[in-house]
DNA sequence: CCCTGATTCGC
DNA sequence: GCGAATCAGG
């Protein structure tokens, strides 16, 4: 998958929302929460909280290397790949009962950004079509279920450096003082 | 054993 | 830049 601005987008406010990379990643589909996880990274939006930390017991025994011996097994040989019709479809993945939503109240904040981050439905294989590709000029704003069908983004005229077109700017962006 | 994010490194 | 593998704490 690519990144585009809708799905930085995404994962931006998701990230701010307090939901798991996991979550994330099933609702942006198509990556895993590793590719979130870094890509929450390279966004910079690495502050929350995070179970562990690696640095500060020992500054003088670095084990800055322990991911150096993986990645041998390059084995990749081979897949016979029948070129029968592809009838898959996503074979029902199950979510299992895992990736229900353990957030109670995620952002109860009135002004706050919330996405409907619904994760009750299966990873839809038809992928949202990014409806406001532009991405920059336009609103990024997400209607409806990021994983149904129907979903799709604003699309409206985006205000300068804002995601979104003026109308949800306010309704993003409006700190909790006069909430609808 | 499950989860979580953090980090590193090959691509 | 991206993401898998891995690490490390709950």
């Amino acid at each position: 998958m690519e990144w585009t601005e809708q799905r930085i987008e995404m994962l931006r406010k998701l990230w701010g929302q307090g939901q798991t990379a996991s979550q994330i990643a099933t609702l942006l589909g198509g990556v895993t929460r590793n590719a979130v996880i870094g890509k929450a990274h390279r966004l910079g939006l690495t502050g929350r909280p995070s179970p562990i930390k690696r640095e500060g017991t020992e500054a003088a025994a670095p084990r800055r290397k322990p991911a150096a011996q993986r990645r041998q097994q390059p084995a990749v040989a081979a897949m016979p790949a029948p070129r029968h019709v592809a009838p898959q479809a996503s074979a029902a993945p199950a979510p299992t009962a895992q990736a229900e939503p353990r957030y109670a109240a995620p952002a109860p904040d009135r002004g706050e950004i919330r996405v409907e981050a619904q994760v009750a439905a299966p990873k839809a294989p038809s992928a949202p079509r990014v409806a406001a590709q532009a991405g920059s000029k336009s609103c990024s704003w997400p209607v409806g279920d990021p994983k149904q069908p129907g979903f799709h983004f604003c699309g409206d005229a985006a205000e300068a450096g804002r995601p979104y077109c003026a109308h949800h700017c306010g309704i993003a962006y409006h700190r909790k003082s006069e909430a609808a």
